[in-house]
DNA sequence: ATGGCAGCAATTGTTCAACAATAATAGTCC
DNA sequence: GGACTATTATTGTTGAACAATTGCTGCCAT
């Protein structure tokens, strides 16, 4: 968790993963400055920050805008992923504290699920793979995911069907927690293999359907 | 290559990269800025790009200054490197154009090694396994490592035995492509898994060294 | 109509000067 | 010597101003 400090990037960045503003929305300094109560000075330096997260793009003489991925992003995402969660899972301990942060994550997302809370089950989702990485003991790697996972909660807001996105994948947590303890981490490595397959399909499948539609 | 447009970030990220700044030198915003003719604001928004990329640290209200890698970031930094580079050599096709770029990294480093020009050396080790990672085809891995990699050149900035640091890997390096050519990505990759632990022992080894003398 | 072309408006890029907020330092008193 | 206070230096932030660039609008000629 680096610089929780940091007030207005951070306050900047749960707005947009929030979806306060629709990925593409361009951000005008002035009326944003405005908006936010503080000077264009601080607020572009904000803006190189998230710009740098992946979150926003900043186009030169252009200004910046929320950052929608495209289908090769999702890809890229989806490939970095499997490069990353599965070497950690199967290399991970069962003693590891971050193995409570999954049971909590996996028990979230079953109870909001029951609540047909979607959002709130895709934030259990993450949290769950975000303790999967944590396995690895990697800062950098922890870094990455926690980016690459931002530009991905982009692309689902642009698909307005979540429960196809997030709640297939509620039982397939549970059991993939259940895996890695019972079987080991490269069992649940080689699950989380096809798991990830399958998310990316669907990802990619409501992402092609979304810009014939 | 994000941004080659980005003339004052990129052109403080090499000087910093090359040394000009040794590591840990605090950069005073007022007289960097004049040293480099751009006002305080423009330094600062350079100032959070290179933040983010894990060049500089910055302390709020106390300042920035060149990073100084730990004994933990550089375990940390071949954690990283040994979750990315085998797995993307593995994968690795011959015709992969990166083949090429792989091949003159370890030309370019045998012609310097026997210039005895320790700097050109370290360079083209470090372009030769950039080309590794560029194999995977992936935008963010490749971020990530350009990342990981201008960090562990601040390590050796450190460490003033070039020639230890460097030269043991030139041999590796075409013995490795040769074995990624005639026996494929597979084999290679357990052949770098072996090399990145000796290259981590090496690094850590000097650093140890260091700090006690 | 259509395809350039000049000028205009809006936005970003950058600078400067000022002040507030914080941290480091020096000095003082006990 | 140690704790407290005042001073100083640096960073954090602001507002206004201007330069540089983009995109648009309306005009003209074909």
């Amino acid at each position: 968790m680096p610089d929780v400090e940091d007030t207005l990037t951070n306050a900047l960045r749960r707005r947009i993963i929030d979806g306060e503003f629709a990925p593409g929305t361009r951000l005008s300094e002035i009326s944003l400055a405005e908006k936010l109560g503080v000077s264009r000075n601080t607020l572009r330096e904000a803006f190189r920050v998230l710009a740098e997260q992946g979150l926003i793009e900043h186009v030169p003489h252009r200004g910046v805008s929320v950052a929608s991925p495209t289908v090769a992003d999702v890809v890229d995402i989806y490939r970095a992923r499997r490069y990353v969660e599965p070497a950690a899972l199967a290399a991970g301990s069962p003693l590891h504290p971050a193995v409570m942060a999954m049971r909590e994550a996996v028990e979230q997302s079953e109870t909001s699920l029951e609540a047909r809370d979607w959002r709130t089950v895709g934030t259990a989702n993450m949290a769950f793979h975000d303790a999967i990485v944590a396995l690895a003991d990697s800062p950098r790697l922890e870094r990455l995911f926690r980016d690459i996972a931002a530009e991905l909660r982009l692309a689902f807001l642009e698909i307005d069907n979540p429960e196809a996105l997030h709640a297939p994948f509620v039982t397939r947590n549970r059991s993939l927690l259940e895996t890695f303890l019972e079987q080991g981490g490269p069992a649940a490595a080689e699950e989380l293999r096809d798991y990830l397959i399958l998310s990316e399909q669907t990802v990619l499948g409501a992402f092609t359907r979304l810009r014939r539609g």
